[in-house]
DNA sequence: CTGTTATACATGCAATTGCAATCAATTTAC
DNA sequence: GTAAATTGATTGCAATTGCATGTATAACAG
């Protein structure tokens, strides 16, 4: 493995710094324009919808959400006392607990849809091609592959 | 213009989110284990030390920096506090003031940077090819353009 | 000039985050 | 079976962030 980036590699670093934190926070503003809470209340509440039952333990709703587990937990919290999901002990292990969504969660989770999609379409969609837009995603997913510990790999 | 984004602009921008915080995090985790301060510490120091006598406009800087101007503010107590950076009463205009960079902030920003290329190359560098990574950085370039009016974070 | 608006920076306060425990319920190792 | 380690969740406290506002200077309109 070469010892240093690339310049082209770290090119890619600053503009994936810069573009994922600019365009998140324009998308999180048109959010919070129309009202809506930020974006981890929107994916913890998809979790919780698309899962059968409107369930799941805690641990797992963490492991989909990129949150450390306090700050999942003081979320919860949060999304506890709006009454959009709540905590059920889990039957088959006493330290978990189970997050469910109610009926005011679903609901909040749908109707902030339409805002979302539209941010995404203002910030993102209208500036890429279809096809631009897959391969940006495709790039995007290999580097989060888990962790290689020492990676080798001469630079293809 | 479509309505709704397209399936890739959503796929894009999961994936956009997700690598930008995921890498970041990673990133920042081993400078940190390295005993280094936050990379935005790095971005003023560096602005500063570019520059040709080391020394800036605080809204200069911010313009080039992603942080809201108290945040700076704040940060540049932080350095100044770490005697990294000097406030300087800037001559021609009462408001404003210059920010100086230290001895030991341009040694600090020397001595962080081979810690950060190492985990450039790491976590992005490593994984990409060169012609990838080039492609990626283009893509990413291509979202930031200027907004039309509105929003708060800083291009550029 | 003089009053209005805009710019550069700072700050009080509330909300959120990070860190380092802590607690309780498993799981594992012997 | 029991001690030790692990896992899932939580919490106190300090640091950081967001928001609204404050202060001072500069630019502008009449």
């Amino acid at each position: 493995m070469q010892p240093n980036p690339s310049e082209n590699a770290v090119g890619a670093w600053v503009q994936l710094v810069r573009s994922g934190q600019t365009i998140l926070a324009r998308v999180e503003a048109d959010l919070k324009d129309q009202g809506y809470p930020p974006l981890e209340w929107y994916d913890v509440l998809l979790e919780l919808d698309k899962s059968p039952d409107g369930k799941l333990p805690q641990a797992q709703v963490q492991s989909n959400v990129l949150l450390a587990q306090y700050n999942l937990c003081r979320l919860v919290d949060r999304l506890e006392r709006e009454e959009l999901v709540k905590r059920q002990p889990s039957p088959d292990d006493g330290r978990s607990n189970h997050l469910v969504i109610t009926e005011k969660g679903r609901t909040l989770r749908r109707e902030m849809w339409p805002a979302y999609a539209a941010a995404i379409q203002t910030h993102l969609g209208s500036r890429l091609s279809c096809e631009e837009a897959h391969q940006l995603g495709g790039l995007l997913g290999r580097l989060v592959q888990a962790e290689p510990a020492e990676c080798d790999a001469k630079n293809r």
